[in-house]
DNA sequence: ACTATATTTCGCTAATTAGCTAAATACCGT
DNA sequence: ACGGTATTTAGCTAATTAGCGAAATATAGT
């Protein structure tokens, strides 16, 4: 959980998963959208892969990510619920700012 | 926004913020439940400040801190939001393992 | 003014990270 | 086997970060 995290401080990461959201791409197709050497992405994709956050699926020649929804979704919802953050269901415990003993 | 997502990277400022969770605490308070020295949890201390998920207030010679839910949730909603999670209400976008050509 | 307590700032070190170029690997077509 | 395309690995540098101890600052009480 650590890791996604890591994985998710980084703007450029960022951006990769939000290009991925419309559906698979290659690490070309990716490359193309930024003004970073391939090598550079290529560290990306595999912080990302190490997180699980995307998948990799070898077609001939080219490598395509695919984006791992349901690790991302299990990350920021497990966060939000470790800091009381009410996913609209979960009534909120809500402690509201209980000055200390003055 | 890159500050939130920087400051929630590291292990030690997400629990801060968990602790911060019951309430508002002094930075000597917090300190006792780690076993780092206080200057680095100073450190961590202005990273979350910065990142606006945290106020601090003076009360005499104590420093506490209190935590800013509303940022945390705005920067995981915005996030989610761009990654097309559906937070229960907006439809899920699912563009569904589209196959590439092939 | 002095002492005590709480916290931060300073100056440093070691580890991590993002970026690059060049070289290696993997696969395909001929 | 060779050449071409796609991607990663290797090896490097510069910047950032987390950690520490020592010193500085801020406030309160005497």
């Amino acid at each position: 959980m650590n890791r996604v995290f890591k994985a998710l401080a980084d703007p450029s990461r960022r951006r990769i998963l939000q290009l991925l959201r419309e559906g698979p791409l290659s690490a070309g197709d990716i490359a193309r959208h930024f003004d970073l050497a391939k090598p550079t992405l290529s560290g990306h994709f595999a912080v990302l892969r190490e997180a699980d956050l995307v998948d990799q699926e070898r077609q001939g020649t080219t490598i395509y990510y695919r984006l791992n929804l349901s690790v991302m979704e299990e990350a920021l919802s497990g966060l939000m619920d470790s800091m009381g953050i009410g996913q609209g269901e979960r009534a909120a415990h809500s402690p509201g700012l209980v000055k200390p003993g003055k």
